[in-house]
DNA sequence: AAAGCGGGGGT
DNA sequence: ACCCCAGCTTT
């Protein structure tokens, strides 16, 4: 290697590196803060791994508020590494009913049979070999259960560490340095409670919209604030379009009894149950699309009769209108053609299964319709 | 490096 | 209507 490279690279945290003054007094301000401003929640009031674990999990893309409940109940249901690792995967899906991005819970699910039989992992690079564990999950789980001063980059500490440096990229663009910067700042002595803070001024004082910077322990050191540009940061990604599908969905009543089928393991809403359907093609009325729909997936034949609802619901990348109509079962014996196992249920037994959210909106309207005796 | 992956809170 | 949320995995 040349020589100037190594020096270069020998100045380390290098270019990217905060005067050692500042970080001293970045950490003090912050854990002052945190001590009198800091938010109590339920996975605070533990250092049991296994507990932490799940909340990290749980709180991937997801708020806090929304996973509260979620928490809570699972660790009423599933109080340990072993109760998780025995459960079958369809009632962890259950459990997880709702909260999305189901990759979490089948990963869990996985995670915790190999924890079982390993113990739980206490080193950054056998953490996260666990599935579902990424650097910064790896970082809040060692901090958070065993006070490792083990750094964190997740939505909030972004959005603080891009102001405090008035960061003139996307943050995505810049991971390197705002890494660096959360790797120099942790406190040594302090891993977990830095880290806890860190996201609790992201979350309740340096929030997306309107910062309260006026009580906020960093602002005579923002430069953000300082530029009086706070409102401005991060810059954000440009986002496209999200293409809009038409759906045509079957409730296939046969005595009394619908058929449902459960999605394969991977991808999209992967092991959920879900009523059959397909994208409507060109020049298809809705009625066609379900025959054929149900056709090609099933091999069945079926009558379509009237409409049941119509749901419409946005995931990240699309957004879908599902046209659902009542179906009477005609002939043929269900395949599992492009779905993992075919059911037929009574109304009442769907809530024994997972769903996803739009097709609980299709169980709430087939349940009001029973109720009023169609 | 970019895309896939849910659902809901906050404004 | 839009942005964002205690991100990870696959391509």
């Amino acid at each position: 290697m040349s020589n100037k490279k190594s020096i270069k690279s020998s100045s380390s945290a290098g270019s990217f590196s905060l005067p050692n003054f500042l970080v001293s007094e970045l950490r003090s301000r912050l854990l002052d803060w945190y001590a009198t401003s800091g938010r109590s929640l339920p996975w605070r009031e533990t250092r049991d791994p296994y507990r932490i674990w799940i909340s990290e999990i749980m709180l991937q893309q997801t708020q806090v508020k929304t996973v509260i409940p979620y928490f809570d109940r699972w660790i009423q249901q599933f109080p340990s590494v072993q109760s998780l690792a025995d459960a079958e995967l369809q009632t962890v899906l259950k459990a997880w009913e709702g909260l999305g991005y189901y990759a979490r819970a089948r990963n869990l699910h996985r995670a915790a049979k190999q924890i079982a039989e390993t113990g739980f992992p206490t080193d950054l690079d056998s953490i996260q070999a666990l599935p579902g564990i990424g650097r910064t999950t790896a970082g809040g789980i060692l901090s958070a259960a065993f006070d490792q001063p083990i750094s964190i980059l997740d939505g909030n500490v972004k959005r603080v560490l891009a102001r405090l440096i008035a960061l003139d990229k996307v943050p995505n663009k810049a991971l390197t340095q705002l890494w660096a910067i959360s790797d120099q700042l942790i406190d040594p002595e302090n891993g977990r409670d830095f880290n806890q803070a860190l996201m609790d001024l992201g979350a309740t004082v340096c929030t997306p919209k309107n910062p309260a910077c006026l009580v906020c322990p960093w602002r005579s050191h923002c430069k953000a604030y300082n530029l009086g540009v706070q409102s401005e940061l991060p810059m954000s990604e440009t986002r496209t379009a999200i293409p809009h599908k038409v759906i045509g969905v079957a409730v296939i009543w046969k005595d009394q009894r619908i058929l449902i089928d459960r999605r394969k393991p991977e991808g999209l809403l992967g092991g959920l149950w879900e009523f059959p359907g397909g994208k409507l093609e060109p020049g298809e009325t809705i009625e066609e699309c379900i025959q054929r729909e149900i056709r090609e997936e099933l091999a069945i034949d079926i009558a379509v009769g009237e409409q049941l609802i119509v749901v419409d619901h946005t995931y990240t990348h699309f957004r879908v209108t599902l046209n659902v109509h009542h179906c009477q079962y005609l002939a043929g014996e269900p395949q599992a053609i492009e779905c993992d196992e075919i059911r037929w249920v009574a109304v009442d037994e769907l809530s024994d299964y997972p769903f996803p959210k739009a097709n609980i909106k299709i169980i709430e309207a087939l349940r009001s319709v029973s109720f009023s005796g169609s």
